[in-house]
RNA sequence: UGUCCUGUGGUGUAAUGGUAGCACAUCGGAUUCUGGUUCCGCUUGCGAGGGUUCGAAUCCUUCCAGGACAACCA
């Protein structure tokens, strides 16, 4: 009884132990049976670009702690300004979202559905003077805000009577002022710490059609004047966020209990933040990659190159394998620069267990195996997968002429180089062992040709094939073999971290060499008839290779998503 | 020089007053029909000082360092 007793105990304090600071926050709260002991959260995007992978990192979080608590998670977006947004941006939302495999079932919801719910608020706010319209400039605005440590002053119309603030701002949303002209201000304190409590503008004029609301506003809440309301309506306990939101927080809980009144020791919704993604050689500014896809630095907002979901989707990357990394690097409230290598590792270790191996030579040169028959061909047994138990096999072709690897020969080798060189034996995967015996070389001793003799008796499975032989190579079939576009991608900034260089402009650190097209590589043609776009392959020895959107059945088209390990070049290097 | 936040190996992250552990990276070695994988091993850490305590990464305090905050963006 004692040992039951000590083992749950146990138990609880290791679960507790495995949760990150914010799950802990989530569990002491149901436990203390806050709001009802009801936990919702949401995942709040404004529909004004692409998700990157630092929003991966907020909607496992968002998501996750709603999965893993038994609770709800909305999805809402945050469509507060119309200059910017656009349901093209919803949809790939959306698209990214259901990619990462999370679902917000019906809970789909839009803050520009309580603009009318805002707008009335706006208007209690005014009728007890804690609101007001101000007729200044931004920068008039902006000069009386003070700085962090002078306080601000008070606008001249801070003042200004109820009755007149309730007209303006009607007349506001009715169109009858241009844009700048007026805005509508909290009225807090101007002398506050908090730079967030100096009268915040809660209201601007925009007129422009929003891709939901059409004509109907001319007035639009600011983000802090949406954001804890939305919440509010919702029905949201946890509204987890970004570091960047500390400050505003104050805010946010102010404007709450405004709401909500003397409900709000019911229900009240709580704001925590958690350190933001940044990784190494990459940027995560929606500004930044913005410009990069405008000003074509990169092929849009899909370019393997880029952090985006999409772009990651095309590159051959996992939802597993980012969901993996994120598991990996953790929530905490200090701001990290994550190493991509966590990332690299693991998509290597998804694809590793889960990619199927091919042959497929990039730089080819022809072997010719001399003591093979012209008019022979082979189909040979090919593993699809090591790593799994049971995984199929396909067939490769063999014949008389092959192409293998320009760098997995030469002519006068250096130390430890197990590849083919004239004299020596190397094995042809799956294949059999041959010996180099010469090569033919044009006027600038350029090799053209190389020429084998391979041993009938040790093809891959006969008994003759258990010699040891040092090397093995990748091949294919010269005669059978398909061509293949090769898109070797590379980290997009040279730099490891570039948002951190005041010295340069951004784009002045782009790796130049983050994308080589191979166009005459060689592939296994079993490829050709089995390759579909997003298709994940092992190029044996080579990395993993994903099949871009853009290849079909007569051209193929496939992207680097990582190379495989390679110790002998790591070695080569010293 | 205001308010708030944050400092644990190279990087990231555990520890919930009780042996500083894990992952990645690095470097060795073994295995291997992928110079991959797998396996084994090495190196490297609590920002500094003071205090509380039998005992401090953890609590208090001073200092140091880094970051956020002054958009009619979110």
């Amino acid at each position: 009884m004692v040992e039951n007793m000590n083992e749950n105990h146990q138990e609880k304090e290791e679960k507790k132990a495995g949760l990150n600071f914010v799950q802990q926050i989530v569990a002491d709260d149901l436990k203390a049976g806050k709001n009802g002991g009801r936990l919702n959260t949401r995942f709040p995007p404004e529909p004004n670009g692409y998700l990157h992978i630092g929003h991966a990192k907020a909607i496992c979080m968002d998501f996750g702690v709603a999965e893993m608590f038994g609770g709800t998670c909305n999805l809402r977006f945050d469509d507060t300004n119309p200059a910017k947004e656009d349901t093209e941006y919803e949809q790939s939302i959306m698209r990214d979202i259901h990619w990462l495999g999370y679902d917000w079932g019906d809970r789909l919801y839009y803050a520009s559905d309580y603009f009318q719910k805002l707008y009335d608020f706006a208007v209690s706010l005014i009728k007890k003077g804690k609101a007001y319209v101000d007729d200044q400039s931004a920068e008039e605005i902006a000069a009386q805000k003070g700085t962090p440590t002078t306080p601000g002053q008070a606008s001249p119309y801070r003042e200004r009577s109820v009755a007149e603030n309730l007209d303006l701002f009607e007349r506001m949303n009715k169109g009858e002022f241009e844009e700048g002209s007026r805005v509508l201000r909290a009225k807090i304190d101007m002398a506050s710490d908090n730079m967030h409590f100096r009268d915040p503008i809660i209201y601007r004029i925009i007129k422009r059609p929003h891709w939901r609301t059409g004509e109907k506003w001319k007035v639009y809440p600011m983000y802090d004047f949406a954001h804890g309301q939305s919440d509010y309506f919702e029905g949201v306990t946890h509204s987890i966020c970004t570091l960047e939101f500390v400050p505003h927080r104050p805010l946010y809980e102010h404007l709450v209990k405004e709401l909500a009144g003397d409900t709000a020791s019911e229900y009240c919704p709580r704001q925590i933040e958690f350190n933001r993604l940044n990784l190494t050689y990459t940027l995560m500014s929606k500004r930044k990659l913005l410009q990069l896809v405008q000003e074509n630095l990169v092929n849009g907002w899909d370019d393997p190159r880029m952090p985006t979901l999409c772009g990651l989707r095309r590159r051959g990357y996992t939802p597993q394998s980012i969901k993996n990394f994120i598991q990996d690097i953790g929530y905490t409230k200090y701001e990290a620069l994550n190493d991509i290598s966590l990332l690299e590792h693991a998509i290597r270790e998804d694809l590793n267990t889960n990619a199927t191996r091919v042959c497929a030579v990039l730089d080819p040169i022809k072997v010719v195996i001399t003591n093979y028959p012209d008019d022979k061909e082979e189909m040979l047994e090919m593993d699809n997968n090591p790593e799994q138990e049971n995984a199929d096999t396909h067939k490769m072709p063999f014949s008389r002429e092959i192409y293998i690897e320009r760098n997995d020969f030469m002519e006068e080798p250096p130390k430890k180089f197990f590849r083919m060189t004239p004299g020596k034996e190397v094995r042809l995967k799956g294949g059999y062992i041959i010996m180099c015996t010469g090569c033919t070389k044009d006027a600038e001793g350029n090799v053209t040709e190389i020429q084998c003799t391979y041993d009938p008796d040790t093809l891959s499975g006969m008994p003759g094939s258990n010699r040891k032989v040092k090397g093995t190579l990748h091949w294919v079939s010269a005669r059978h073999c398909k061509d293949a576009e090769i898109r070797l991608y590379d980290r997009l900034f040279a730099v490891e971290n570039p948002s951190a260089d005041t010295e340069h402009d951004f784009r002045e650190l782009l790796n130049p060499d983050s994308l080589k097209v191979v166009n005459n590589a060689k592939v296994e043609p079993w490829l050709a008839e089995n390759a579909k776009a997003e298709d994940k392959f092992q190029f044996q020895r080579i990395g993993y290779f994903c099949v871009d959107t853009d290849s079909t059945a007569k051209h193929l088209v496939f992207n680097r998503t990582i190379g495989l390990k390679d110790s002998w070049a790591k070695a080569q290097k010293k």
